[in-house]
DNA sequence: ACCGAAGACTTCAACACTAAAGTTAGAACC
DNA sequence: GGTTCTAACTTTAGTGTTGAAGTCTTCGGT
């Protein structure tokens, strides 16, 4: 409820609250002197969005019996374009996962008939993973909510304001990339 | 030189090309009509924006011997402010993570001597994890690594930009948090 | 052709997280 | 004052991921 945490009093069953963004930039502000506000609200809230839209994707996603891994695989399979094929290693490269986990994870997408998962005619050291029809339809589903939600997401900002919000992520892009030229990057954490 | 299969010719020796954003977003539309470029841009910048910068975050902080999770800890201790106290459970409410697992990474922490744990003296079930110095020195030491990199990651910008840029981003966290009140949000997966 | 080396995936052991059941201190009630 | 309820944390079982070792196909030298 909107009450400030009270000192002193054993009123309070509940315990401290969650700092909202501004609390948590002024809070940052009081231990750490040498900062920017304006850099720390931009990247905070970077953070912050991220996590509940990947909360959100799961939500959404889970409605349609796949996890949110899964989506990122079906994603990536299509992203590659017909015949919707690609090896695990390339797979777990662009996913940034050990190709020890996307074997693991390929097993239980072919289990659920989401993809298949052969040996090259060609070079029998390769394996092919592909889309299924099924897999197929499973990622148009998750994508008309995907955009919908995004659609949304949005609502609030101009379509200028789209443009520049959108121009202005891809130069920070293009910096993070540039300085990280992407050197087995693994996420060690989540969010 | 088996080629792998690639349809279009024996073009090059290495296989399929990541897809830059915006082949990203050209194949999207190529394969699914009803989307909105602009839309879409802003979006998978984000995401990818946040995967890089998290992957970034995870190699400064193993530099200094602790881990991005333990990281997290670490700033929300401190964002408790002094002294720098909070139980397990609030911290995994914070956090995004469940209570049992909570308990585990606290175990490692007080291990390895970034916080203590010790019961409440005043009410013997709450339990009170609270930041040591050399945890709040490892914060310290961090929180200056991760604001270098953040100006860095800025630097492109004017300061009008940054301000807009972060205003814009609190425009569309207002409204994830109002259609989403944080029912549970437990992150599925990660990216 | 044969043998060694490299590449691509899989298997194995260890670790981290989730969900659900278990434990224990304090509160509420009669 | 004892029984039951609730809250806060821990333990247990199961899943998913990493890092390292293992397997099997193909390539390159002689």
């Amino acid at each position: 409820m909107a009450e400030t945490t009270e000192p002193g009093g054993p009123t309070g069953p509940s315990g401290p609250e969650e700092p909202t963004l501004d609390e948590q930039i002024a809070a940052y502000q009081r231990e750490f002197r040498d900062l920017d506000p304006q850099v720390e609200k931009v990247v905070s809230a970077l953070g912050r969005l991220n996590r509940r839209m990947n909360v959100a994707y799961g939500r959404q996603v889970a409605a349609l019996g796949i996890s949110n891994a899964e989506w990122e695989v079906l994603k990536t399979l299509v992203l590659a374009g017909k015949p919707y094929r690609l090896g695990p290693g390339e797979l777990a490269k662009r996913l940034g996962l050990t190709p020890a986990a996307m074997t693991h994870r390929i097993d239980r997408m072919a289990g659920e008939g989401l993809v298949t998962r052969d040996r090259d005619e060609n070079n029998r050291v390769r394996v092919i993973v592909e889309l299924t029809d099924e897999g197929r339809t499973k990622w148009l589903e998750a994508m008309e909510m995907a955009t919908d939600f995004e659609e949304d997401l949005l609502q609030d900002l101009t379509p200028d304001e789209r443009g520049s919000l959108g121009e202005m992520l891809i130069r920070l892009l293009r910096r993070v990339e540039h300085a990280q030229p992407d050197a087995g990057g693994r996420l060690t954490d989540l969010d």
